[in-house]
DNA sequence: GCATTGTGGATAAATTCTATCCATGATTGA
DNA sequence: TCAATCATGGATAGAATTTATCCACAATGC
């Protein structure tokens, strides 16, 4: 089981994001420029994104991409049901509700209540998510300014000052 | 991101055979038959089930598959495992090293350790496995039984008589 | 009004999932 | 000893999903 590949690339873009100025916007070229991403699929992504308010949009000339609010309140579980939606993981398709011992007529008390199989998975679920929703892009932007060389900060720094000009 | 269909059957299909008598063996198409799978496709996911020890298998006449090994210490997460690998769900194809800020050859000792992207979100998928890992078939066993009608459990010890002559 | 930006959806190749089939190996019972 | 019965390994194939692109259109600012 794997997450798209889309995940990666829009934690990392709404961590470049976060680290905009105030009231600035990054035109969706740019970003995919910064992280060497395809440009088309990536604005399939933040079409999502957009849609999920995680992101907001300014069209026209120096329009583009800004945070749809504060990168304290995005989390990486905000991202990935963006993405990828809200529906669990592990899908319950009732085989329990199959076969020639089952009569679900008869059995519809029992059946109304989960599977317990899926309730122990949905719980495992549950775990995951929370621990992404532990973590907000305002994290990943301070564990990476820890983990980011001085040189490749300044680097960035000036990228920045020339793709927002 | 979803789990594949074989997580489902493959579960529901142990904690049958953690139902049978000790020493007992049930052939695949009567695991299929329970609950109406393909046997074509379910026989797939058991020889991955087979190849990490989860079920033994006997060939030959009154041959078929038992659990590899006490229900207790079969657990979600083997199974999982078994049918889907052991990689992350998060795939950090290592972005961060790639575009015009990037100098992979410079940055070398800060790209050693793993993005912290990718940190965040292993931690996470280490919670789900932690939940995965908790439970057993025996526990689906248990479970199971408290939750299936009694004329449900009837009819299972029929057909398991039936199945196993 | 035009250039610059995002949006919505159609299209398509590649990959993965779901599923089958066939030849073969192992075991048992007559 | 051989046939029947079971699993195994791998090739094959259709369907679904993922990855990715392209085009027409909408919104904005100068």
């Amino acid at each position: 089981m794997k997450l798209g590949s889309g995940v990666e690339w829009s934690i990392h873009c709404l961590a470049l994001l976060g680290a905009l100025p105030p009231g600035r916007s990054l035109r969706l070229e740019k970003l995919a420029e910064f992280h060497n991403l395809k440009v088309a699929y990536l604005r399939k992504h933040f079409q999502a994104l957009s849609k999920a308010g995680l992101v907001a949009t300014v069209t026209g000339p120096q329009g583009g991409y800004r945070l749809g609010r504060s990168s304290d309140k995005i989390s990486l579980l905000d991202i990935y049901i963006a993405l990828e939606g809200d529906d669990h993981c592990f899908r319950c398709t009732e085989i329990r509700q199959d076969g020639p011992c089952a009569n679900p007529a008869l059995d519809k008390p029992s059946y109304s209540i989960p599977c317990n199989i899926a309730v122990s998975m949905w719980k495992a679920e549950d775990a995951w998510r929370k621990e992404l929703a532990k973590v907000s892009i305002a994290d990943v932007l301070g564990a990476t300014a820890k983990q980011v060389s001085s040189e490749k900060m300044e680097r960035m720094a000036q990228w920045l000052t020339e793709a927002l000009a």
